[in-house]
DNA sequence: ACCTGCTTGTCAAAGGATTGACAACTGCCA
DNA sequence: TGGCAGTTGTCAATCCTTTGACAAGCAGGT
């Protein structure tokens, strides 16, 4: 019982299959009773146009492939949901894939994507360096969302603005009466622009010396050795800015396993606004990306080069804003 | 500057373009020399096979859709993996698409994949309930993992055995020596068996009588505002089971609120076993589901369905494993 | 010389939709 | 009656790959 075709359906209308074609993409030029006899034969049949035809004939599949990093790490919801709304808008639909379930099988993420034909390809995070996305970025309009790498010629980039974020984070900190501050690093230039951020408040307000930075990574057991290395020096930071949320989980983890309480003891600032971070057990304050808006941004800079590939890389950034919950507040007086 | 197609690669080897196709899908029946010939052409261009053409003339995709419930909801990333793993040995590339959003954009998910012509469908979780997942699953080889229900004809499902699940979650805390234990119930037919599991060993313990069941739902905000009625009763129970993870996490924030400490003055299970059990500062009990083997198993259903698309759903349920964590412990004396 | 059978390639027909070129028809005007 | 413009439809080429049918070349047997 194969699915049926334009042609079925023009043989059932008793017309021609252009005409069909004609009916279903909305020409003025077709007779209204034409138009209804079509129009029911598709209904009779629950005819559906075939999408590799179709993309085989428009040269163009109205897809957008979207490349994940991993899923376990949930920062990007909101942001695929405003990427979503906007392709949505533009008659585009979008596809997933999971970087890194195709790494552990050594597969290329973006050839599933190429193959396929999709009109767009959305890098969403920083993903591991890959040669293969340099490639078809040449040959497919692609942005990057929510990372600040691969810097490539014709690809835009869609992020928070990270140095902003860790700049208000810290400033937030300063500002409850912290001192001495430490920050779980991150790594990439991501890691390295929120560092710098970091760094960089602390210097204005002639806080350097008492600034720390442990190296940690993305994941919540990162952020926890590294508080752990941190809350077991000497001289103890009373704040601790995460390189995100996870990793803020991480710090709180450590604390309460060294029977600090926070934010008595130690105030713990995550970044990126995620679920987790709104859980009401952590509860945890932290920067919000806007990443709704950054899906939306950059779905809006792929329709544009969509539209016209070759006009200049762009770097847009949004501005992020302090979402202060419930675990940072003054310090005890030492 | 077009991507190349299989006649700029057969005239650059000076074959014919059938020929290139055989050396492609590896056929035996070409000479050497030629087949390095194609090779370095393919090398040289940079070919690679359009899909759409291909699925045009296979009639098949290589290809099988995902359909996700809810991205936020992150009991299923395991599944997703022993999923991937399996059905990248087949061959099968995997797609995914997340139902809340297009659910809130009125669009149906299953038309994407249908329209793609992809070659299986699976549904993750329980879906809301839709006819079109129904006409799909008429034309489309199907199955559901982790989820119990649609039960359609043809469809095979795939999930972790709740009933047994609860039941061990429930007989761990009636070991413990609980015995006012509060049940969080989930909707749908997985709530259902997980209740009733819950139900029939209290019955069995002699604890009918101090069951409590509430309704919640499949979130923390459910969770906590269950929790809070189930604890604020007169007579408030020493444990709870919650449904999943993420309410088990709410009825964690609820125990907070009102001063109680876990798991002193109360135990709390969860359910799926998701990475957000697994962080530190939460370390909740709950049930592990098995997911990856639920994935690599519902893979599998769908490779035979595919191979024989007539044969009879079958219902596949795995064991499920409780996995104690810091959440619960025995009950103060009264 | 001719037939047979094998190996190695080529041809051309799908497969389903889009689209530019063109045909048939209408009505209108000269 | 013939010509013209404007509507409505149809035809056929095209997109790219797969695949069954078939052709050409060769070797060996008779």
């Amino acid at each position: 019982m194969r699915a049926p075709t334009i042609r079925d359906v023009a043989e059932r209308a008793g017309v021609s299959k252009s005409l069909v074609s004609l009916v279903l993409r909305g020409s003025d030029q077709v007779r209204p009773e034409k138009r209804q006899a079509v129009l029911a034969a598709v209904e009779e049949l629950g005819y559906r146009p075939n999408a590799a035809a179709r993309s085989l004939s428009e040269r163009r599949t109205r897809t957008v492939g979207v490349l994940l990093n991993d899923l376990r790490n949930p920062w990007f919801v909101e942001l695929l949901d405003g990427l979503n709304s906007r392709l949505h808008d533009a008659g585009l639909r979008m596809l997933m894939a999971d970087g890194r379930l195709s790494r552990r099988l050594g597969e290329d993420l973006t050839r599933t994507f190429t193959d396929l034909g999709v009109d767009g390809l959305i890098a969403v995070g920083t993903l591991p360096p890959s040669e293969a996305l340099r490639t078809a970025a040449a040959r497919i309009p692609t942005v990057v969302a929510g990372a600040r790498e691969p810097r490539l010629p014709a690809v835009d980039i869609v992020a928070g603005d990270d140095g902003h974020g860790a700049r208000l984070a810290t400033e937030h900190l300063i500002g409850l009466g912290h001192r001495r501050i430490a920050h779980i690093a991150g790594q990439g230039v991501v890691g390295e622009l929120r560092r710098r951020g970091f760094e960089t408040v602390m210097r204005e307000h002639g806080l350097a010396d008492t600034a720390v930075v442990e190296q940690g990574d993305l994941t919540e057991e990162g952020g926890y050795r590294a508080a752990v290395r941190l809350l077991s020096a000497r001289e103890r930071p009373t704040a601790v800015l995460a390189f995100n949320d996870m990793a803020g989980v991480g710090a709180l983890s450590a604390a309460e396993q060294l029977g600090l309480q926070v934010p008595r003891d130690l105030s713990v600032v995550g970044y990126d606004n995620t679920y987790v971070s709104r859980l009401r057990h952590l509860w945890l304050t932290t920067v919000d990306n806007g990443s709704h808006d950054v899906g939306r941004r950059a779905a809006q800079c792929l329709l544009d080069r969509i539209a016209d590939p070759s006009r200049p890389a762009e770097l847009v950034l949004t501005t992020p804003a302090l979402e202060v919950r419930g675990t940072t507040g003054a310090p005890v007086a030492a």
